[in-house]
RNA sequence: GGGCGUUUAGCUCAGUUGGUUAGAGCAUCUGCUUUACAUGCAGAGGGUCGUAAGUUCAAAUCUUACAACGCCCA
């Protein structure tokens, strides 16, 4: 074995051996090895390359995963991707931009050509980065949002929604993208302060243009389609006016002044323009007053002739032009600077511009209530969700809560098009808002449905609008398992177990499977969701590509190893807590690799061939300690695990494995390792290898690669990755451990705690022997600890070494406490009295401090009429103890001189 | 404006239901070529737990207010 652990040289030779095993697929052992337990994956992007947020998201989905399988679950890990519409179709659009070929030079079919075949080319890459971090998903299943199968189960749920009257197409204004050229859901829309200004304009009244009223405006060039000027109907200023008519400026089109409560006296002039057919709070005011919107943008962002000589500029030119001949004509009352919220395209960045238009919604109040009701407290079982942290309640509830309708049509070409045919010979041959439609799963099902209503020779015409990709990931956790087929991998895997993603997700993702789920399963696609943090840059920030701050898992995986990565990351996550990031973190994982690489290197030409058996063997306090300490390990990491406590679980390893089991156990049994064969060998020996092999056992979620290597190193045959957790060792059966040994074992470590602090303060080289006296208060204690004075010699250089229960002081002895006793350390010709004194002295009123603080605690009546009785008396032993200390340092300090 | 989070050692963070003399890793300092590991070993220093008030016998922990920083929504 290497003297450092090399992560490159393992990693790919281990994950091959795990596919070539099929050791992903669900199998399941033992006692639970009926039972299901599944994580469908949140499905990256086909466009997407693996960033720190999806290495930490499946490592945690890995960690679970694993840590079932080995406890002999019937595991599926789902994996796939997802199609992302409007990502994919800009990542194509662009390669095919850089030969000067548009897609309307293709054509629809030519061009979703083109990205199948993109998508066999580079769309697997996050799949391999996937494997490289050593995800175990189940890649026999893989799926992805756009097969056979998963469109089948979008055409379904539209239709069965449909027929529920929960789908519709309505002319409402949407967010649109110009620079995309589709609608938007309002998810997809960001709000940006920007800085911008404020435009007050002049309208003169119709009937009387000497006088007029001054609106307040961040977009100018949206006033060609205002239908109206609303004041508050109490504002003294303006009362008089409403009920007549204004002159729209430049254009000179008369519209009324009306009174509606969303003029805000208080806001800029107290009087603003409506424009209905552009903006959201406008169109809400028009449909009260009954106002016909006017459109005046085209969707190029061009003006239409409702602009008169603005006609066909684009928004932002006329906009500049529009202020500065408003200037001229002093129709400009005045322009503020200040900040204004930009709607923004999440994909493009583009500004968003409300556009009145026919899409497709899904209705969401019923929906939206079986999701709301789902982490309701006395939701019943398999309609409940909880989440962990259980504040991401409150988000997901405050976005399912407005119940606002959700627009699924998007005007893309890539995507899953919707199943709604027109029967276009209605009207003409041509499409229209009033053509009628039939909705169906196939085609041919539509052919049969419009020929039923309108004749034989009807003409068809299938919908050009693809569906919001989000309407099938909401659809993932059962169309991956064969839904609407009634299939063996749903009977089994669904509903699933846990969700783990991240909180931007919730509103896009979560609540729509849930829906979803409950809807056409009638039970929730999973128990339990766990949101976990985001992966910050060291200053704090979000990483993006735009800032270049991002760090690259798959650089960190080829620099430290991945299983360095993947500790790290779990080290890193608290509960729901952001991650703040660099590099040197994971040093960390790197050395902790390392360290029990070397440890097991070490012991390795030692270890005995045969599987380890305790039977027989003299067992020493250390053996027994690690072995009872080995029992902790697997119930800390269990318990850890399952309450979702990642760092927890990753602590619990790290302190046993460097403390307990390197820099103590084998520390102690060092000499017994390496030395001449006989009973204390072949105790340490197989001692050791047991407690590695349940080591290596339950940190394989965690490490996986690592400990498949150690596994090999050991001799076993069987792949640790379809192994089994490790049983509990029994007391009294396998071993004894009782509360003495406890006692012994803390006392003759607390001797060498203290051999070692004087020997450092005494700058005494490592190899010098010293000797020591430990006199114990009590004669029994004292021939425990001599009992195992092996575990003092095993760890420090020692010259002679004993224990007694007679109080005398060696004298040229430096001294310190250990409970229930004192340690000498005997440096004749080298103590130092003056130090001595000084660091006895520091410790004694330390100890009478504490006597002070503690007594007047117990003095105070109302604590101890009041304080249960137990914490009283936890408190009367630590004064005596204290008080114990302080006699024993007042006595050596006396001793001094 | 509404919601949520964070504030504990120089840095990054733990601290479960209030009951220790508040912990870890990194960094710092001292000493170690002790033949598993310098990606290491041994030891040490370092915190009035954001501020103020309150509840309580007892507050890093509960309540309220304030401040700073961050995220989400409008």
């Amino acid at each position: 074995m290497e003297s450092r652990y090399s992560p490159q040289d393992i990693e790919s030779r281990w994950y091959a051996a795990w596919e070539k095993a099929r050791a992903f697929e669900p199998a399941g052992h033992g006692e639970n090895g009926d039972k299901p337990f599944t994580i469908v994956i949140p499905p990256p992007n086909v466009t997407g390359a693996l960033h720190m947020g999806h290495a930490l998201n499946n490592t945690l989905q890995d960690v679970l995963i694993r840590f079932k399988r080995l406890q002999g679950y019937k595991t599926l890990w789902q994996p796939g991707v997802d199609h992302a519409g409007i990502a994919t179709q800009s990542v194509v659009e662009r390669m095919l931009q850089k030969d000067g070929v548009s897609k309307h030079d293709l054509g629809r079919e030519k061009f979703v050509d083109r990205i199948w075949e993109w998508k066999r080319e580079y769309g697997g890459r996050i799949v391999g980065q996937l494997k490289r971090l050593g995800c175990s998903c189940d890649w026999s299943r893989e799926r992805f949002t756009m097969d056979e199968g998963l469109s089948r189960a979008v055409r379904e749920v539209f239709v069965r929604l449909h027929d529920d009257g929960l789908i519709y197409r309505g002319a409402r204004l949407v967010n649109w993208s110009p620079a995309l050229q589709t609608a938007l859901a309002d998810e997809e829309v960001e709000n940006k302060e920007s800085k911008g200004h404020f435009w007050s304009i002049r309208y003169a009244l119709e009937d009387d243009p000497a006088q007029g009223i001054v609106v307040s405006t961040t977009r100018p060039e949206t006033l060609f389609g205002d239908v109206a000027v609303a004041v508050h109907a109490e504002d003294e200023r303006y009362k008089h006016l409403i009920g007549r008519n204004v002159l729209i400026p430049v254009i000179g089109r008369p519209i009324p002044v009306i009174a509606d409560e969303h003029a805000d006296p208080e806001k800029g002039t107290g009087a603003v323009k409506i424009t209905p057919a552009h903006d959201f709070n406008d169109y809400e005011v028009g449909l009260r007053h009954g106002l016909k919107p006017v459109v005046v943008m085209n969707l190029d962002t061009t003006l239409n002739h409702h602009a008169g000589p603005y006609a066909g500029m684009k928004r932002f030119d006329a906009r500049k032009k529009l202020v500065k001949d408003l200037e001229e004509s002093g129709q400009l009352v005045a322009v503020e600077d200040r900040m204004v919220s930009l709607p923004l395209c999440y994909r493009s960045g583009d500004v968003v511009e409300p556009t009145l238009l026919a899409q497709w919604y899904v209705k969401m109040a019923p929906l939206a209530d079986l999701a709301l009701d789902a982490v309701e407290p006395g939701a019943p079982g398999d309609k409940a969700v909880r989440f962990v942290p259980d504040r991401y309640v409150k988000t997901y509830r405050q976005w399912l809560e407005p119940r606002r309708d959700w627009c699924i049509s998007r005007q893309l070409w890539w995507g899953h098009q919707i199943p709604v045919w027109y029967v276009a010979s209605e009207t003409g041959g041509k499409v229209m808002d009033s053509t009628p439609y039939v909705v169906a799963r196939t085609e041919e099902e539509a052919r049969t449905q419009a020929q039923a209503r309108f004749g034989s020779g009807c003409v068809l015409k299938q919908e050009e609008d693809v569906l919001d990709t989000w309407f099938s990931s909401g659809l993932w956790p059962f169309s991956t398992l064969g839904w609407p087929e009634k299939t063996k991998e749903l009977d089994t895997f669904y509903p699933t177990d846990v969700l783990i993603t991240a909180r931007d997700i919730i509103y896009f993702w979560v609540a729509r499977m849930v829906f979803s789920g409950i809807k056409f399963l009638g039970k929730a696609p999973f128990h339990t969701v766990y949101i976990h943090g985001t992966i910050l840059d060291e200053k704090g920030q979000r990483m993006s590509k735009s800032k270049g701050n991002g760090i690259d898992p798959i650089e960190m995986i080829e620099k430290f190893g991945a299983d360095a990565v993947r500790f790290a990351l779990l080290t890193l996550t608290t509960e729901g807590q952001d991650i703040k990031l660099s590099p040197t973190k994971f040093e960390g994982g790197r050395n902790f690799a390392n360290k029990l690489w070397n440890a097991v290197r070490f012991v390795h030409p030692h270890l005995p061939a045969a599987a380890p058996s305790l039977d027989g063997l003299e067992l020493s306090l250390a053996d027994r300690w690690i072995l009872k300490r080995t029992n902790e390990l697997i119930l800390g990491v269990s318990d850890n695990l399952e309450a979702l406590r990642f760092s927890d679980a990753a602590q619990v390893l790290y302190r046993f494995t460097w403390d307990d089991f390197c820099s103590t156990y084998l520390e102690i049994r060092k000499k017994d390792i390496t030395g001449e064969d006989g009973p204390a060998k072949r105790a340490a020996v197989t001692v050791f290898q047991a407690v590695l092999k349940d080591l290596i056992a339950v940190l394989h979620p965690f490490m996986p690669f690592i400990t498949e290597e150690i596994r090999e190193a050991l001799g076993e045959k069987n792949l640790l990755i379809t192994g089994r957790w490790p049983a509990l060792r029994e007391v009294p059966r396998d071993f004894t451990f009782t509360a003495e040994d406890q006692r012994a074992i803390e006392g003759v470590l607390s001797v060498v705690s203290i051999v070692r602090q004087i020997r450092a303060s005494y700058a005494l080289p490592p190899l010098q022997g010293l000797d020591v006296r430990v006199q114990l208060d009590d004669a029994n204690f004292a021939a425990a600890l001599r009992a195992h004075k092996e575990i003092v010699t095993g760890l420090e250089k020692i010259g002679t070494l004993e224990f007694g229960a007679e109080k005398t002081k060696p004298s040229f002895s430096a001294s310190s406490l250990i409970p229930g006793g004192k340690v000498y350390v005997l440096l004749e010709g080298l103590l130092d009295p003056a130090a001595e004194k000084a660091r006895l002295s520091k410790e004694l009123d330390k100890a009478r401090g504490f006597v002070t603080a503690q007594e007047n605690k117990l003095k105070n009546e109302k604590f101890v009429g009041s304080a249960p009785a137990d914490v009283v008396e936890a408190e009367r032993e630590k004064l005596r103890t204290q008080i114990e200390r302080a006699a024993k340092l007042a006595e050596d300090l006396k001793d001094l001189g």
